[in-house]
RNA sequence: GCGAGUGUAGCCAAGUGGUUAAGGCCCCGGAUUGUGGUUCCGGUAUUCGUGGGUUCGAUUCCCAUCAUUCGCCCCA
């Protein structure tokens, strides 16, 4: 019986390492150039520091979770990141560094749902965090930043909503006005709603239930989703948002309903939608969690950040070019074969060979199918003359050289 | 967790209740012992996801199971 991969799992194979290179090298640039740091934490966490941070009301940690104990010590696979780089913001002092600080990460995130187009119980994210800065001004960087990236990604056809779904106490309000609205028909509502109804009545706006959704319909509902219920601070800070990204040149859509299902958002939530992409069409999303690191034990630190399902992403992205080598050396003296192609890669021009040492036709054909740029040919010809013959796959011209002179013919006519 | 579709080689795929299961790509070998990417020839499935049932006989029909896809839900 052959063993399989456990399912919503894949491999990373040879044949598309290179796209995940790609996506994590852009990040990696942009990011890094932009001040952001890298963080990798463990990939899993006490299991209450998803109870804590999540929230128990939400369904990743109420029925998408891997748990399992060990030693009588209850561990999870990390469903998302942002609860597990806020611990480790507390747990390292980071507060102590220079403020604000920015952070980024890609990894593996584990969710025990059923797979689909774009699920995967397995799945891989990149996200940024930035903490220590309550203006929306940080909002807005970040939120550029999300873009800068889909743009290096060459992805484009995509939509952002933004959102204020205002402070922990205007959203207490707001939600009591909600449910005394919802109360009188609340037996018309589907269960899942109900269930809302307690733990979270602002989910119930999202409802993509037909019946929820036009018991939701009503005027005095809209009225108060319209109006600005949240309070001064909130909304001054929703305007400023605005602002910046009108500043930025970044188109947006206010979606009023727009919840984010993690507990720990508060004032900006936002989430950039991809066409083409089926019922799982967000490549990315975010938000503001100003109480969050005091939430888990530290002190009161202002953050906003975001997450992108890297699978998502790729489903939507054009292919990038894949990687190729440089330079294939053919030859028949395998000795001299060995010494010239690493020198020619500790030169940093990537280099393979044949190690069979087959027919001369066959290595050449092995040069052209690896889509070689160059053929580098040492043959017998070329060992008794001390010359290299270097042969541009691609137009098909060679020149017989010195050995020494490889380099810049390689070096010099690629660019 | 619920509903629906699919499952033939590494990939794409035709096919039938009955002796040897088309074809294409990729890969390998040869034509071609120093000039490739074109062409030509040849090779690769004791077997049709797995287990069971119906049948004289199943890859084909039935059941179960697993995997996968799509939708619900949720999220990135």
């Amino acid at each position: 019986m052959i063993i399989k991969a456990p399912k919503g799992t894949d491999d990373i194979t040879a044949q598309n390492s290179y796209i995940w290179q790609f996506m994590e090298n852009k990040a990696q640039n942009l990011f890094e150039n932009s001040n952001y740091k890298e963080i990798r934490t463990p990939i899993f966490e006490s299991t209450e520091l998803f109870h804590r941070g999540v929230g128990n009301s939400t369904d990743i940690v109420n029925k998408e979770m891997y748990t399992f104990i060990q030693k009588e010590r209850s561990l999870t696979l990390r469903p998302e990141n942002t609860a597990g780089v806020v611990r480790a913001y507390i747990e390292n002092g980071m507060h102590r560094l220079p403020s604000p600080l920015k952070l980024w990460y890609k990894g593996p995130m584990f969710r025990y749902e059923r797979p689909q187009g774009g699920r995967k119980r397995q799945f891989h994210q990149i996200g940024v965090e930035l903490f220590g800065i309550q203006e929306a001004i940080a909002d807005a960087e970040v939120i550029k930043l999300a873009m800068e990236y889909l743009n290096e990604l060459n992805i484009s056809g995509l939509s952002l909503e933004i959102n204020n779904i205002g402070c922990p106490e205007c959203r207490n309000d707001f939600r009591d006005k909600i449910r005394k609205i919802v109360q009188p028909g609340l037996n018309m509502f589907c269960t899942d709603c109900k269930i809302r109804y307690t733990k979270n009545p602002l989910r119930m706006l999202d409802c993509k239930n037909e019946t929820c959704k036009e018991l939701l319909d009503t005027d005095e509902l809209k009225q108060i989703i319209n109006s600005d219920y949240i309070c001064n601070e909130c909304s001054n800070h929703f305007d400023n948002l605005k602002n910046y990204l009108n500043i930025l040149d970044i188109e947006y859509i206010i979606n009023k309903k727009l919840v984010r299902g993690l507990d720990y958002y508060t004032k900006t939530v936002f989430e950039i939608t991809g066409n083409n992409l089926g019922a799982q069409n967000a490549v990315c999303g975010g938000g503001r969690y100003d109480g969050l690191v005091e939430m888990l034990g530290g002190k009161y630190t202002p953050a906003v950040g975001w997450a992108m399902g890297m699978e998502r992403l790729m489903a939507i992205m054009p292919t990038p070019e894949s990687n190729k080598i440089k330079a294939f050396v053919v030859s028949n003296d395998i000795n001299k074969a060995l010494k010239l192609v690493f020198k020619l890669r500790s030169n940093g021009v990537s280099t393979d060979f044949d190690l069979l040492n087959k027919k001369f036709v066959k290595q050449l054909d092995k040069a052209s199918k690896l889509k070689a740029d160059y053929a580098v040919i040492l043959g017998q010809n070329e060992i008794n003359s001390g010359t290299i013959t270097v042969k541009n796959l691609k137009t098909s011209s060679q020149q017989t050289i010195v050995e020494d002179k490889i380099l810049d013919i390689i070096n010099e006519t690629t660019t």
